[in-house]
DNA sequence: TGAACACATGAGCAAGTATTCATATGAATG
DNA sequence: CATTCATATGAATACTTGCTCATGTGTTCA
């Protein structure tokens, strides 16, 4: 189960080294949940989403209008929220109102602004 | 100068919780580094590189061993990741060694793999 | 019930991206 | 100085993605 030390045909200089990583890489599973999340993150419309509705929750349209895009492209992208868990949303009436479903997404635009200051 | 509140076609309802939001909005400049420091962030190969380099410090054949890929193709990566000073470089012979240059993106390591597991 | 409104969704396209392949650079070694 | 080794880089390609356009769904109201 464990076995997955299959040598690959790569030339490696220090085995120690290699061999240490290799004890403590994340599973495959998490990579690709954690790459997912931060490809999510990786949009600056759908930044200026998550950053407005950190302060109030908001309709589609009303995000449509701040940002100046159409309601469709608005739509797309607060699926792809939906999908990541990060935004959450309840109808009222004809209006669908999106609100954050996440408390680390403010730690890490804070995080990433400070690298980003940090030179 | 401030005066971009140049309304965009789009209808909308809510006049005070747009108007609120955009106040508050992120400047253009920092959305656009956010985004891209991001972006980086969000491929599987450069997370395992910069989860290996956050261990011990690697030259490139180790970190293509490690991770069965091949030498050009972790150096792309790399190169990426030294454009977003995610990481720093020496020389030492042949061999140049690669390490973490950033505080922050274990922080967000961490709150992503929080998110995560908070489903 | 049917028109109007708010939103979702699928197809299509232009732009971006991660890898491979071939080749270039730069340091050590004989 | 020529060769070898470690790494970088440019071009090409397959794949992904963000938007638009057209249309579908679900709710309200007359």
């Amino acid at each position: 189960m464990d076995k997955d030390l299959q040598r690959c045909d790569a030339y490696c200089i220090h085995e120690d080294i290699v061999s240490t990583a290799r004890d403590n890489m994340l599973h495959e599973d998490m990579v690709m949940e954690l790459s997912e999340l931060f490809k999510v993150l990786g949009d600056g419309t759908r930044i200026n989403i998550l950053r407005a509705l950190a302060i109030n929750e908001m309709c589609v349209c009303d995000i449509a209008a701040l940002l100046c895009m159409s309601q469709s492209a608005i739509s797309h992208q607060l699926r792809t929220l939906k999908n990541a868990r990060l935004v959450k949303f309840r109808r009222d009436g004809k209006n669908i109102y999106y609100s954050l479903d996440d408390e680390h997404v403010e730690h890490m635009f804070n995080q990433g602004i400070e690298h980003i200051k940090h030179r």
